[in-house]
DNA sequence: ATAACATATGAACAACAATTCAAGTGTTTG
DNA sequence: CAAACACTTGAATTGTTGTTCATATGTTAT
């Protein structure tokens, strides 16, 4: 659909394009997922996206730390490390259990070093 | 090394800590990537993390298309495709190639379908 | 109970990023 | 070469997000 025209904001006017790419356009339509699921799915990796965080993920692969370790490891303030810990629990990404007056973090889920992993193999070339 | 405490900003303290998690952060400290390369790699996952972006590389899954088919797709502005276009260019996730008037995306690494699909997995539970 | 410690949380602020709008570049067609 | 088309780009605007600061919660030791 090569030459579809955007007019005004949300209208779109069809015109002449080649078959092929308009088979090609009505294939995809087909196959993307439902707008909610991508969102979640930018959601998961807007997570990721951040170096404090990523820094927190990646401590956290070699052993369970509490919030004042990650602190000192990461040179980030207290409050900063409790505030990004706690999005990074909404997305089940790391679990916690209290031990006394700390409180240890761990990965929740092996998904975070595939995750993780697969982004470094971009990022090193 | 639970009880590090941070003092006004940049000055850490270490006080008492188990022998065992003293261990644990000479490990994780020994481990950790130099910051400019876990910067980098939030820099990549931050260019997953928004919609618009994800959803043009996902119709970019199954065919080459144009800036004109993607915006009809996505129901976004053509200008606003390009803007993101552009962002994942400069991040080596697409290339493109130009045929007389219109300019062809197409995934630009076999990566971007690998951290996808993990997205995918944990996303979907 | 009170003090000290470890962490969490809310509000405020500053930096950033996504979209829109207007104008620009490059390509084809008449 | 002028008009139409496909796309890009810069500036302005608005919404989002990360950090800080101050304060609150929960736990242990005295």
């Amino acid at each position: 659909m090569e030459g579809a025209k955007a007019v005004k904001g949300e209208e779109y006017k069809t015109e002449e394009a080649s078959v092929l790419q308009k088979e090609a356009v009505k294939r995809v339509l087909e196959g993307l997922p439902a707008d909610e699921y991508l969102y979640d799915l930018a959601e998961l990796f807007k997570v990721f996206g951040d170096s404090t965080r990523i820094k927190i993920l990646y401590a956290l692969f070699e052993s369970e730390l509490c919030v004042g370790d990650i602190s000192f490891l990461l040179n980030v303030s207290q409050s900063a490390v409790s505030h990004q810990l706690k999005i990074l629990k909404d997305s089940k990404l790391v679990r916690f259990r209290r031990e006394g007056k700390n409180i240890f973090y761990m990965l929740d889920d092996d998904h975070v070093r595939d995750i993780i992993s697969m982004g470094m193999e971009h990022v090193e070339e």
